[in-house]
DNA sequence: CCCATTTGCCTAAACGCTTTAGGCAAATGC
DNA sequence: GCATTTGCCTAAAGCGTTTAGGCAAATGGG
C-alpha cells in the first residue's frame, strides 16, 4: 500500500485550505481523508481526534495572521501602524474566511495562553504606544480594538455589509479614522 | 402511546434553554428528543431538519434580544439610550450565552432580511439620532456599534477578558464612554 | 355516542462522521 | 539482510440525521 506521507503539519495545512473552501464548520476528518485519498482511521495517528484537528487549524490560523499583522506594522507607528494592522485583519478575513473563522474558535485557557493569541494582544499594545494611554485605559483600548476587529470581520464575512451603500471598504477606513481620533482623544473617566 | 404535545414553538424554546446549558454548537435533535423523552424521528414533524431547528433558535434569540433592547432604550435618548442598549446586549450574552451564540448564527440573506436583525439595525439608527451624524457617517457608525457589541460579547463569552485586570465590567462602561465621545465628535473624512 | 379522519409519535432502516483495536506491509537502521 | 518501527489498512461499534411507513390517540360530524 502506497504511503501518502501524512503528517500533522500537512493535515493542518490542508484543513486550513479546506476551511477556506467549504467553511471551517464543515471541515471534517472524513472530508480531509477524502482529500488525501486515505481512510479516515489513518488520520488518527496524526491528530488525537476531530477537536484536536480543529484546534490545530485554529492555532495555525492565529499564528499565520499574527505573522501577517507583524509584517504589516513593521516600521510603522501611530495611525499608520493602526491602519496597517487593521487592514491585515480584514484582508485575512476576506482572503481566508475559513481560516479567520478558525482563528475565532474558542480555545481553552491553557491552549489560548500558549497560542499566537498573545502575540496579537502584544502587537495591539505596541500600536497603542503611539497614543498616549496610561493603564488601565490602555487595556480598555486593547479590548475595544480586539472587539472591533473581531466583530467587523465576522459581520462582514456573514454578509452583513454587502448589498448596501456605502461599501464595506469605505466604512472600514472611516472606522479607522474614527478609532484613531478616539485614541488620540481618549476621554477621562467621568467624575461622578 | 402518550402524546407529549410537541410543537415547533416548544422545541425552539427548549432548544434555546438547552443552548444556554450546553452551548449552541452542542444543541442537537437527538439531545432535544431526549429532553422531551421522545424518539428523534418525532421531531421531524415539527422542524424540517437540524439546520432548520438551529435557524429557528437563532431567530428566537434575535427576537428576544431585540425585545429586551427595545425595552431598555424606551424613553431614553443620547448617551443614556446608547448605554442602555449596549448593556442589554452584554447582559443577554452573560445571562444567555447559548442564545447569544445562536443570535450570531450566519443566516442566509432572505432569512436575515425577515428576522429581528432588521429591528436591531433600526434601533441602532434610532439611538444615533441622538447624535449629529449625517449619511453616510450614520451607516458607518451603525456598523461600528454592531461590530463592537458583537465582538465584545463574543470575546467576553470566550473568556478573553477574565482573569485579568481591569475587570470586564469596567472596560465595558469605559468603552461606552469612549463611543459616546466618539459619536459626539465624529471626525470628518480626511481631505487628501 | 360512534365512526372516519387527522394528527402525533412510533419502529425500522439507511447513511455519514467519529473513534478504537488490531493487522500487514513499507520504511528505517543496525 | 533482517529486526524494528512506522504508516496506512480493515473491521466494527457508537452516535446523530433523515426518511418511510404504521398504529393509536385526538377530533369532530352525523
Amino acid at each position: 500500500m502506497a504511503r501518502v506521507g501524512l503528517t500533522t503539519e500537512r493535515l493542518v495545512r490542508a484543513g486550513a485550505e479546506l476551511a477556506d473552501e467549504i467553511g471551517f464548520e464543515q471541515v471534517t476528518a472524513s472530508e480531509l481523508a477524502r482529500r488525501f485519498d486515505v481512510k479516515v482511521a489513518s488520520l488518527y495517528s496524526h491528530v488525537k481526534n476531530s477537536q484536536d484537528l480543529k484546534t490545530r487549524i485554529a492555532l495555525f490560523a492565529l499564528a499565520e495572521l499574527a505573522d501577517r499583522a507583524a509584517d504589516a506594522v513593521a516600521g510603522r507607528a501611530g495611525k499608520d501602524a493602526l491602519t496597517a494592522f487593521a487592514h491585515a485583519y480584514r484582508d485575512y478575513g476576506r482572503e481566508h474566511p475559513g481560516r479567520a473563522a478558525a482563528a475565532r474558535l474558542r480555545l481553552d485557557p491553557e491552549t489560548a495562553a500558549a497560542s499566537a493569541g498573545v502575540r496579537h494582544a502584544q502587537m495591539t499594545r505596541a500600536i497603542l504606544r503611539g497614543y498616549d494611554l496610561a493603564e488601565p485605559d490602555q487595556t480598555h483600548a486593547v479590548r475595544l480594538l480586539g472587539s472591533v476587529f473581531h466583530g467587523y470581520v465576522s459581520l462582514e464575512t456573514a454578509g452583513g455589509f454587502s448589498h448596501s451603500a456605502p461599501d464595506s471598504e469605505e466604512t472600514w477606513t472611516r472606522i479607522l479614522d474614527a478609532l484613531d481620533a478616539l485614541l488620540r482623544n481618549w476621554p477621562a473617566p467621568p467624575t461622578p
